[in-house]
DNA sequence: GATGAATGAGGATTCATTCAT
DNA sequence: CATGAATGAATCCTCATTCAT
């Protein structure tokens, strides 16, 4: 009991260290990624770039892929916990509001980290694990779906389904489109941009 | 630019046996792209599957690259075969009906062949044949451009610009995602999809 | 006997064809050797750029070593003619004077065709039947030992096959490194040499 | 320069065992480059002759190129630790004298391992690493060119600039053509060469 | 004879992964 | 646990040579 005690600091301070080598391996393998695109990331060079050990590396990672999943799943969480609360709050406005807040939002989680992003959407191999990131917008699709369920009455749509992919898709690939091959630097591009999904989406679902 | 391995093809296919040996490893290169993904797709594999030695495949191709934008250009020529004649019609169509027949189009497209369509968006980007389809989506973009100005008032929007971009990026991915993520299998399932881009797009653009 | 005389011509204008097809890729990998280096010159190379197929290029050489030492072979035999009478005049001369003609001659011989002699020299693989510079060189120490023994009684040196690898040996090597890694454009740089060359080879052997 | 495969070592073996491994690889490209010869020298057969996985060849030279560059250097090292010593001896000694005693050990430098000596010579323009034997060269010219400007007022040559060249080809060129062509394996042998070329030089340089 | 399509062994190089220290 | 040396299958690509037309 003295010692389990007395190897908890120890053991603590070793799972910091822990954490502090995998976030750091996390890093570099977005750095790699972004700076000099998939091809070039390797374990060694990502290991070499988060001053570890490639042996380290491999103590906390089975493989390559789980390297990037790791870091799929870190920018997802980022981009959730940008993105989350305020879809909350989409979920209880209006239609016409909410589509309009969730395209603000759909930019907003894609301007988190745009060159990550493009890589991420570009580059990575869509085999085994890597698919995650399709589960992402299933996700969504489910959470809209319901969304409109909650509004059914107000709606000229009767295929609810077939409405929350259309408006889903649209949504997302109007803001993933913007952000990668339209210059969306200003705010009022932003702005002129959500008006007109606003029209898009609002004009399709309400009667 | 120069830097850059070669895409083009080595030496034009003259006689009948040649011509032969192409098409079997663009062939097989889409074979493997579809069954196995992108990185399974060796050269040596391509040659094999092919059943062609490894050197005749570097005889008519100067890398990897170069099998991979042929593949790419046989299928846009397919795509845009399937699709040419209806695209002019469309051009003089009133919106409303313009706008459905652009979405059975695109749907069309892309069900040409949609397990390879799937493997080549993906994975282009890491090929350097990225132009190719940049500047194919520019085209569309600059063409529905111009059927909007001639339709100008009867519209309710008023950047021309952006409401090419949420159109085309609308029309596109409803099309895309319904091919690869839904079943489309039915004409009627079809048809549901044309209907709501319909509404969609309309709605949007017509006063 | 009428066959044969008719095919006489026939087979004439054929063998003058023949005569042209090899020196035209003997010509092509002279050629591509200077211009681009021994590692560019491949068979398939040598043919194209001779204008002839790969199939030709086989029909008269039974491997590329073959193309090579024919190259060798034509460079050698030039060389020789610039060389020849004026070898055989200084033979007959008394030793100082034949000794500045000689290295004369060498500087001559070695600049026949400075970068193919460069080439030669430096990048073809002294394998097989390459070796064929060294014979010329053993050729020359053995006409240079019998001139020795015609003058031997002006001579102070004992050991002539000794003496005959120190003259030759340096007469060569002067040659050979002014041409290549000094500036001998000028007449009088080549004087220069001559003079000094003389001096040092006729100081050697004369009493 | 920048574009040029790395000629240098890629990492600095620290640990005891790669220095094994990498003096091996060197080793091994040395004996394969004596014994069969410079095409036989594949980056494969040299790991292999080694005992070495080919990773590991590659985990210490960025290229072939640089093998043999190291081989080079190392046959370098090695010549000058033979030679160092005595050639500044040489500078400080009477012409004649120098002379002779630069002959032998020119003699000697050659005959530290003659055959790799032939192979690296013959097959160095091939690779990149020219440059660190003509800096060789060029660095005893220089030296060469001071020992006469010392003597200056004993010579009877007023081009020094020609007479270091003259007499900088002409030692290196005996001492490599002794080795390589004659039987210079007995004392008595060498002893007649360096006497010769001691009057060659000698009755060239001096009054 | 000429052609050029086809061959395939072989070469340089990379990189995910293992394991002795 | 960390290190980094070692591994070797796999990849892209070249080129001398053969052979059917």
């Amino acid at each position: 009991m003295a010692a389990r005690t007395r190897n908890k600091p120890r053991k603590a301070a070793s799972q910091e260290r822990s954490r502090l080598t995998v976030s750091a391996l996390v890093e570099a393998a977005a750095r790699i990624l972004v700076r000099e695109g998939y091809d070039k990331a390797s374990t060694n060079r990502i290991a070499d770039v988060a001053g570890v050990s490639i042996g380290s590396l491999y103590q906390y990672f089975p493989s390559k892929e789980a390297v990037i999943v790791a870091l799929i799943e870190r920018h997802n969480a980022e981009v959730m916990e940008a993105v989350q609360k305020e879809m909350a709050v989409a979920f209880d406005e209006p239609v016409a509001r909410a589509v309009s807040r969730l395209e603000r939002i759909a930019v907003k989680a894609h301007r988190v980290d745009p060159r990550l992003h493009r890589v991420l959407s570009e580059q990575i191999p869509r085999v085994g694990a890597l698919e995650t990131v399709e589960g992402f917008n299933r996700n969504y699709f489910v959470l809209f779906r319901a969304f409109l369920e909650r509004h059914r009455n107000e709606l000229q749509v009767r295929d609810l389904d077939l409405a929350s992919f259309v408006c889903v898709t649209a949504i997302e690939a109007l803001a993933h489109n913007a952000v990668l091959h339209r210059e969306i630097a200003s705010d009022s591009a932003v702005n002129a941009l959500v008006r007109d999904a606003e029209r898009l989406i609002a004009g399709y679902l309400l009667r």
